[in-house]
DNA sequence: GCTCCTCGAGTTCT
DNA sequence: CTCGAGGAGC
């Protein structure tokens, strides 16, 4: 029975160790040397011998990753040493301060002294915590709090990969207190909230709020669950030790004692290359796996920081130098709902303007009213601004505890703010319509819009701005009436001079010779794009065809056409568009020689020609911006030899052309291992084919 | 019934 | 560009 026990008390020794150098490998070195198999193995071992023996388990037993009991509540812990935060320099002159006022102080200390050197990291935003060590052992862990005090959060602590149980090594202080920053990888924090979503649970903002809200949780099984790294940047308190005499030595030590340091992490000269270290960041911070918001540099002397001091509650040996902001504070001024070519009702922020990502946004839209209500978004909130990787503003979350205690909550229209026709709202989907159709004035406004817009009937000078005015004036009710303009009715208008209003109707007159699918799309049938026109134009050789069409017809056609993407929704649509006798007058009058005089080619398509088309059947997608031609001559090209051009990378793509500035959609590319051109290898392909 | 893919619609600023 | 809905395939 003895040696049962010695014999389990024996593996469970060599398990614990074992694991935890494996550990060690992968998270701290990123050098593994077992795959996740054979790790398996080893902990489901532990874990059974473990359970069998419970008496056994070492308090750094790797086991304990997967979370204990739950918690009641949190305890409040005092820090030993406060945990500082650190001054903001947005500017390279502020950082240039920064390094003037070190130099003047340890120039009065040291007259040789020539320059400084500086270590150099990213600055996760992330939640930084504090360890704490005695004789080798985790002791305990707490969250930074004001600085003062934190909260204890040992159990949480333990799920996070990169934080070892017990130090390796044995020149390690018997008191020591760690410091790091806890972050969820980018990656991890888009499944989180997926998941999140499709349950029905609440959704971080960002991955800061996630790791700081699974280090909040109470049962540490669920933290186990979430992927949460540290990365170590200092030592704190010490005891019955000594350390090496610069940081970037402490940093070397925490990683052989076991503690995940970032990799960037590097040593400058001087203060230019603090700069230029903080641009080689800037470059590749959309390819770290973790959110940053800019650099730190720190002083790499210790005796130089005792020199330096701190002054209030941050070291003056150290300083973030931050990313211009991507997320800013501002208030909301209104909450308008602005009308759309389909009725749609798209509640839309006014703001007070703010610089953010590299431009003053004074207008977000709020999508629809799911979102609305979701963020809950009221008159006069202070929001959080977002303007990220995407051009498009986007109010992220509202601080309410800025809230006036006044604010209620936005009311969603009942009538259109346009019309006062009432609302209608399909049940299952997040917009709301307004009912009125065209007798809808905004409504015919943006009918008239996307009559003139470029993939339409493309009519130059026909802008957002001239159509709201002639609408205004009363010069126009529907396209047909654009056909019956005279110069001198332009020419009267405000900001409308004879010249500009020749050019218009010259571009007026152009237009009227078209092709067949430009105008179906021109009709704005509600769920038919550019894509779906060509494929109907294609199937309804004649326009009197496809208006008087029944779903039968619709339904004969899917035999003998490539009709793919024409389902049962986006047919009744059109039978619906057709059956309204307001539609058909206007189609008729656009048509009618004596009034529209809308007119295209009836084109003959020469099915043996077609199916000699060298690209026929291939599916490109087009990213970046070519030098040598424009996005829409490209895709010209590609069609012209039967090639079908895409706006979305999937494994049906046969090749990505990807010129300078192509972005996720060339990742994705590799990601399926996709053929993919760049702009001279395209420009070869095309010649290639064109012959 | 579920999952993947594609298209349409809406949106901001320079 | 992104989201969501429609459509198709399994």
């Amino acid at each position: 029975m003895d040696t049962l026990l010695e014999n389990a008390e024996k593996r469970i020794r060599e398990l614990t160790e074992t694991i935890n150098f494996h550990n060690y490998r992968y998270y701290v070195l990123d050098e593994p040397l077992i795959d996740d198999a054979e790790y398996d193995r080893l902990m489901r071992e532990l874990q059974r011998i473990e359970k069998e023996f419970p008496q056994l388990k070492y308090p750094d037993s790797p086991s304990q990753r997967v979370g204990g009991e739950p918690l009641e509540s949190f305890r409040q812990v005092k820090h030993e040493e406060p945990m500082l935060s650190l001054n903001n320099a947005f500017t390279i002159k502020e950082v240039f301060e920064f390094d003037r006022r070190i130099k003047d102080e340890l120039k009065k200390e040291e007259d040789a002294l020539s320059s400084v050197d500086y270590i150099c990291e990213p600055k996760l935003d992330g939640v930084a915590i504090s360890l704490l060590y005695r004789d080798g052992l985790i002791e305990h862990a707490a969250t930074r709090g004001d600085g003062e005090i934190g909260e204890e959060i040992t159990a949480n602590a333990r799920t996070i990969k990169g934080i070892p149980f017990r130090l390796f090594g044995d020149d390690y202080p018997t008191l020591l207190e760690v410091r790091g920053e806890v972050y969820m990888p980018k990656h991890s924090f888009k499944i989180l909230n997926k998941r999140a979503k499709a349950k029905g649970e609440k959704i971080f903002v960002n991955p800061r709020n996630a790791a700081a809200g699974s280090l909040r949780l109470l049962d540490s099984k669920i933290t186990a669950k979430r992927d949460l790294f540290i990365y170590c940047y200092s030592i704190g308190s010490v005891e019955g030790g000594v350390l090496p005499s610069t940081h970037g030595e402490h940093l070397k030590k925490l990683k052989q004692w076991g503690f995940r340091i970032c990799p960037e992490v590097q040593k400058a000269q001087d203060v230019d290359a603090c700069i230029e270290y903080y641009n080689g960041i800037k470059d590749k911070r959309d390819e770290l796996s973790y959110a940053i918001d800019g650099v730190v540099y720190k002083v790499d002397e210790i005796k130089h920081r005792k020199i330096i001091g701190f002054i209030a509650k941050a070291p003056l040996w150290a300083i973030a130098h931050k990313f211009p902001a991507e997320e800013e504070i501002s208030i909301i001024e209104a909450i308008e709902f602005q009308v759309g070519r389909t009725g749609s009702l798209t509640p839309v922020a006014r703001l007070s303007p703010v610089f953010v990502g590299g431009a003053t946004i004074s207008n977000a839209s709020l999508h629809n009213m799911d979102i609305l209500q979701r963020l809950d978004v009221r008159d006069g909130d202070s929001v959080v601004v977002r303007r990220a990787g995407d051009v498009i503003p986007q109010v992220v979350s509202v601080i309410v505890e800025l809230r006036d205690q006044n604010a209620v909550p936005t009311e969603l229209p009942i009538v259109c703010p346009e019309c006062n026709s009432p609302v209608k709202r399909v049940k299952g989907e997040s917009v709301i319509r307004c009912g009125a159709g065209l007798s809808c004035k905004a409504q015919r406004k943006e009918a008239i819009k996307h009559f003139a817009s470029l993939h339409a009937l493309n009519i130059d000078g026909l802008g957002d701005k001239v159509v709201e005015q002639f609408v205004n004036v009363g010069l126009i009710e529907s396209p047909v009436d654009l056909f019956g303009l005279k110069e001198e009715q332009i020419a009267k208008l405000e900001g409308q001079g004879a010249k500009s209003a020749r050019n218009l109707i010259l571009a007026i007159n152009k237009s009227r010779h078209t092709t067949y699918s430009r105008f179906l799309y021109a009709l704005g049938i509600k769920g038919i794009g550019v894509e779906t026109a060509k494929s109907l134009s294609d199937a309804f050789a004649r326009l009197k065809e496809l208006m008087t069409a029944t779903e039968t017809d619709f339904e004969a056609k899917r035999n003998n056409y490539e009709f793919s993407n024409i389902g049962p929704v986006i047919i009744n649509n059109i039978i619906e568009f057709f059956q309204n006798d307001l539609n058909t007058k206007v189609v008729e009058a656009l048509i009618d020689p004596d009034i529209g005089g809308i007119h295209w080619d009836e084109k003959r398509i020469d099915l043996d020609q077609k199916t000699t088309l060298p690209l026929l059947g291939m599916v490109f997608v087009l990213t970046g911006s070519m030098e040598n031609m424009t996005r829409s001559q490209a895709k010209a090209h590609l069609e012209a030899l039967g090639g079908k051009v895409s706006n979305s990378v999937s494994k049906n793509t046969n090749y990505v052309i990807a010129a300078s500035g192509a972005g996720s959609k060339l990742e994705k590319a590799k990601e399926l291992k996709l053929n993919i051109l760049n702009e001279q290898e395209f420009l070869k392909f095309l010649r290639n084919h064109e012959d």
